[in-house]
DNA sequence: TGAATTTGACCTCG
DNA sequence: CGAGGTCAAATTCA
């Protein structure tokens, strides 16, 4: 509930007025409350049985208009976000520390601060090398209960500064092994660094040998599961060709096997259920047989209430299976369609 | 000397 | 109130 009971803001400079925080707050839950409906009511529409004979697009109509609706839910969604993670951009904060010296004295950190658990997106990563081919650079160390022998590492990403790249991740040593490293990674980058930019679409539509077809590989050699798309609803939006324009292919590359965007990249540990998507997201030049194990917090995905359908990076970062879950994926994945700007939520058809 | 890391204080949330 | 996340001065490194 946000209480902003703790601390009061009677201090001077005190943390943001505790209203403003709530108002975004609420806006966002609203938002994500209403994007939830409005998925519900196209998962009725595409699930209602269709007559024999009926065009795929029976009701191009209705599709557009909630795909329109959720897409604008989504930015609303994200620019909520934005507005409460930014929370005004306070800067030039001082901190009282024993033998510095503050010309304007102590003050209050404004709200910045933001639990991960809000945080729209998170996969784990079980990796041995801390080179994901991302540049990182280390803001934080903290000893945390469950694991006192490992303490924690906070990254964020090395363009921040300079292009208010979001990523940042949490790097502890494995409990079990040691030498590996156990990578919580959240937000995405939106920066634009040339050693990370995503391969550009360059077709406008996947082969069709492939469009039924997610592949799971690394680009080292590890085992590749791919996993076949029934086709559910031959509509106009076909998971896979979503996957396909969300992530990216060349033509010189076989299709299946580089599943990219952004500079995030996602591997699959395991086969998730059949019928359910999942897909790789090749990080450039990631040469580790990272796995991911984590699972997006639930308030991330509406409609995944623990049943699965929403599932981002669960269990080897399996998709849901309904669409337009997928599209809300879709925009947390990676920066595209509206560059430089939180595409957190948003996509750009 | 500038960049990266360390580290303790500060802040939010449950 | 404690745990976890972030900030930023201090320190280290290239």
């Amino acid at each position: 509930m946000a209480s902003s009971a703790s601390g009061g803001a009677a201090d001077g400079g005190g943390r943001s007025s505790p209203p403003a925080a709530e108002a975004p707050r609420a806006v966002v839950d609203n938002l994500i409350d209403l994007r939830e409906r409005a998925e519900m009511l196209r998962n009725m529409l595409q699930g209602s049985p269709t007559p024999p004979g009926t065009p795929a697009d029976a009701a191009p109509g209705t599709s557009e208009l909630i795909d329109g609706i959720m897409s604008s839910l989504s930015s609303a969604l994200s620019a909520a976000l934005d507005t409460t993670a930014a929370g005004g951009h306070g800067q030039g904060r001082r901190r009282r520390r024993a033998g510095a010296v503050t010309g304007s004295g102590p003050q209050r950190r404004s709200s910045t601060t933001r639990r991960r658990s809000h945080s729209p997106f998170l996969r784990t990563v079980t990796t041995s090398t801390l080179d994901d081919g991302n540049s990182w650079r280390k803001y934080g160390q903290k000893h945390i209960q469950e694991s006192p022998n490992n303490p924690r590492s906070y990254y964020r990403c090395t363009h921040k500064p300079d292009q208010g790249c979001k990523a940042t991740r949490q790097v502890q040593a494995s409990d079990d092994n040691p030498s590996e490293f156990v990578i919580n990674y959240f937000g995405q980058h939106t920066c634009r660094d040339p050693s990370t930019i995503p391969l550009v679409i360059e077709a406008a539509a996947p082969p069709d040998d492939c469009a039924n077809l997610i592949s799971f590989g690394s680009t080292m050699g590890a085992s590749t599961t791919t996993h076949a798309v029934p086709p559910q609803r031959p509509q106009a939006f076909d998971p896979a060709m979503f996957v396909s324009r969300l992530v990216g292919y060349t033509s010189s590359l076989p299709a299946q096997d580089y599943y990219r965007c952004g500079s995030e990249e996602v591997h699959s540990s395991s086969s998730p259920p059949a019928g359910e998507l999942a897909a790789v997201v090749g990080s450039a030049g990631m040469a580790s047989s990272a796995t991911v194990v984590g699972s997006a917090p639930a308030e991330c995905w509406p409609g995944g209430t623990g049943g699965g359908d929403m599932a981002c990076g669960h269990g080897a970062g399996s998709f849901p299976s309904s669409p337009s879950s997928l599209g809300f994926m879709t925009g947390s994945f990676g920066s595209f369609g509206n560059a430089g700007d939180d595409d957190m939520f948003g996509f750009d058809p």
